[in-house]
DNA sequence: TACCAGGAGAAAA
DNA sequence: TTTTCTCATGGT
């Protein structure tokens, strides 16, 4: 099997996933930096008490105190380290002049800006550019290892970067593709645990992580 | 009660 | 360079 064969049995399964789900690039940022570690009904929590204190944009983020800031992030868990990782991401996006002006920067070099910011690590960095900032990379999470290495069609282990440039490479550069293809892959992690154990109506039953 | 969920950074080995 | 530890809530 190949990765596009594996897409298309996805897609026709599980249908367009319309990913990512937020209002704003700017609100899809947040969530990306929420979600480390994190299930997304938490981070939801958490960004609808940012809204209610009209708290998602970067200035009223740095505004805010921070052990306000802390809070409201509380649902998401981990709010002290993501307060300060939201700071440390917002001053990073108004320095270097938020958008339309970050749309102008070459995709490796906007990369590289992000993975400077603290608290912004590869998934994430790759995840704000490929939804936030619509550019052709893919993301690498846990689902996507695991489910892949059962597939043989890469090593688990192996790092970051190699992983990202095999599906960089099979898949030929395409934004809309890669959006969908880890949002499917997300879809069907959840979907596959809330099957166990049976697991029947799975699409890659053969390969379905609860399974294994 | 214990474990897990879409990580990242710092410290230790 | 690699591994381990820490951060922390809510759902199951």
């Amino acid at each position: 099997m190949t990765f596009i064969q594996v897409y298309n049995k996805l897609l026709k399964h599980y249908g367009h996933q319309h990913w990512w789900p937020a209002e704003t690039p700017f609100e899809m940022m947040v969530g990306a930096i929420l979600t480390q570690n994190t299930a997304w009904t938490n981070v939801e929590r958490a960004i609808v008490r940012l809204e209610s204190h009209s708290c998602l944009t970067p200035q009223a983020i740095l505004e805010a105190p921070l052990s306000e800031l802390a809070e409201w992030l509380k649902p998401s868990g981990y709010f002290n380290i993501k307060a300060q990782r939201l700071r440390n991401y917002c001053q990073w996006y108004i320095d270097a002049g938020e958008f339309p002006r970050l749309s102008c920067i070459d995709t490796d070099a906007l990369r590289k800006q992000l993975l400077a910011v603290n608290g912004i690590g590869p998934e994430t960095a790759d995840a704000i550019l490929l939804y936030a900032f619509e550019r052709p990379v893919f993301v690498i999470d846990a689902y996507t290892r695991r489910i892949f290495s059962r597939l043989k069609l890469l090593v688990v282990d192996a790092g970051y970067e190699t992983l990202r440039h095999q599906f960089e490479t099979d898949l030929q550069t395409d934004v809309a593709v890669f959006n969908e293809y880890h949002a499917l892959i997300v879809c069907h992690a959840k979907d596959a645990c809330k099957k166990r154990p049976d697991c029947v109506n799975c699409c890659l039953a053969c390969i379905c992580p609860c399974r294994m």
